[in-house]
DNA sequence: CCCAGGCTTTTGGTCAGACCAGTTTTGAGT
DNA sequence: ACTCAAAACTGGTCTGACCAAAAGCCTGGG
C-alpha cells in the first residue's frame, strides 16, 4: 500500500525480535548506528523504536541502552517468588523439576536442530570448562554453573517462548532448584555421579544434532534428580 | 519522575479526547500549528501524535488531516488485528503451537494420574457436549470450546505451575491460536477431520488413566496442527 | 449554474546537524 | 586494587529545510 519508511524499520525490527535474532534482555543498536546501518534518518529511527517500545517490545531509557523486554515478564508476578517457605516446600521443588524436565528437553530439542556452529562452538567450550573444574567449589556455585550451561542451551534454541520463559524460569525459581541440589547433596553425600554422564549425554547428543536422543537425555537428567527427592 | 516533553503532550491529547474536547471524526490541529501552540518542536509534536496513532485513538493519513477514530471499532475487530501483531507471524504461531505441545501433553499426564474423578465426570460431560455441536458454530465459537477443553485438562492436573502457566498463556497468546485454526480452515476449507478423532484419543487416555497415551495423544493432537501450518 | 482541469497551499514524512540531559565507560591518582 | 571525576557514549529535543500526498482554489468551458 503504502509504505512508510519508519514502518519497514519497525517491521525490520519486530522480525528479529521473532526469530530469535534479537534475544530477551539483549541490547539494540545506538539510534545513531541504526540511522546509518539502515541508511535512514535518525528521526525515522526514534519513529520506529517508539513504536517497539509503544508496544511493549523494548524498554528504552534515556541516556541508557535500549534491551529487549522478556514478553512474559508482566504476566509473571506470582505470588510466588521469593518466599522461602515455597523454595523449600519439597512438592513445590517437585513440580518445578516437573516443569525443568519438560523445558529443558523441549530446548535441548530445539538447539540440537536449529543452533549455530557458533552456538555449538560456545556450548562446547561451556561444557568443558564445567568438567575441568574441581570438587572445590560451593554448592552455590555449582548450582550457578548448572543453570548457566542449561541457559545456554534454552538460548540456542532460537524458540523466543521458550527463551522467555526459561529466563523468567531460571531467575525466579532460582531458590527452589537451589534447594534441590543442596538436599542431594546433604542425603547423597557428594555431586551424584549421575549428573556429570548426564550432561555429557546431553552435551554428545546435541554436538551430533540429534534431537530426540537430546530431549531423552535432557528430561531423564532432570527426572533423575526429581527421583533422588522421592526418596527422602 | 521524569516527564518528556512527548509524553506530557500525549496525556494532553489523551484528555482532550477523553473529556469530549474532541469528538471521534474531528481533526486534530496540524503538527507545525501543534507545534507553536504547545510551545514544543514539530519532532515532539510527531512523537506524541504517533503514540496517539499507534495506540488507535487517531488515524493519520500523509498530506490529509488527522482525524480522531471511532473507539468502538477496535474492539469489534479484536482477534484480527490489521496491522502487523506479534499473533499473526507464522513463526511465532508455529512457537506457540510447539509450547501448546509440550504444556497440554504434560497436563494430560498428570490429570490422567491425579485428576479426582469429580473433575474426569466434569471432563466427560465436557466431552460430550463438543461432540454434539454442530457444525454451524463460528470459527471463534469453535476456537473457545477448543480451549476451554484444554484448560479442563490443565486445571484437573493438580499442578500448580502448569495451571498457571496454561491460564496465563491461554488469554495472552488466544490470538496467535485463534490465528492458526483461522488459517487452517481457510486451508483445508473446514475443520480437519483428524481433530475430532485426537479429541476422542485424549478423552478416552484420561478416563482410563493412562498417563503416557494421554501425554502422547494430547501432544500429537497439536502437533498435527503444526504440520498443517508447515505446509503452506 | 456547475464541474473538470490544473495551480497553489497545506498536511504529513524524511532529512541533516546541533545541543541538552542522563548513563556508562575510562583512566587517572590514590 | 579501589575511588571518583572526566570523557565518551546513550536517548530527548530543537531547528529549518525539502519531498510527496492530499485538500483547497480558481478558472474556463459545458
Amino acid at each position: 500500500m503504502k509504505p512508510n519508511l519508519s514502518d519497514d524499520l519497525l517491521q525490520q525490527l519486530k522480525e528479529s525480535l521473532f526469530t530469535g535474532a534479537l534475544l530477551p534482555g539483549a541490547e539494540l543498536m545506538s539510534q545513531r548506528r541504526m540511522s546509518e546501518s539502515f541508511g535512514v534518518s535518525r528521526s525515522t529511527v526514534r519513529e520506529a523504536v517508539g513504536q517497539m517500545e509503544a508496544q511493549g517490545y523494548v524498554d528504552v531509557r534515556h541516556g541508557g541502552k535500549t534491551r529487549v523486554k522478556n514478553l512474559l515478564e508482566p504476566h509473571f508476578n506470582m505470588p510466588l517468588g521469593e518466599g522461602k517457605a515455597l523454595g523449600d516446600n519439597p512438592e513445590f521443588q517437585r513440580q518445578v523439576l516437573d516443569v525443568r524436565a519438560m523445558l529443558e528437553g523441549e530446548a535441548a530439542f530445539y538447539t540440537a536442530q536449529r543452533a549455530t556452529d557458533d552456538q555449538l562452538k560456545a556450548l562446547d567450550a561451556e561444557y568443558r570448562k564445567m568438567q575441568q573444574r574441581g570438587q572445590r567449589e560451593t554448592t552455590l556455585a555449582k548450582a550457578k554453573e548448572d543453570l548457566r550451561f542449561h541457559m545456554m542451551i534454552a538460548e540456542s534454541s532460537h524458540h523466543l517462548l521458550i527463551i522467555a520463559f526459561s529466563q523468567l524460569f531460571y531467575t525466579r525459581f532460582f531458590n527452589a532448584i537451589y534447594g534441590v541440589l543442596s538436599r542431594t547433596l546433604k542425603t547423597s553425600g557428594r555431586y551424584p555421579e549421575g549428573i556429570r554422564a548426564q550432561h555429557g549425554a546431553i552435551h554428545q547428543a546435541i554436538m551430533n544434532r540429534d534431537a530426540e536422543a537430546a530431549r531423552h537425555a535432557a528430561s531423564e537428567h532432570i527426572l533423575y534428580t526429581r527421583r533422588h527427592l522421592d526418596n527422602d
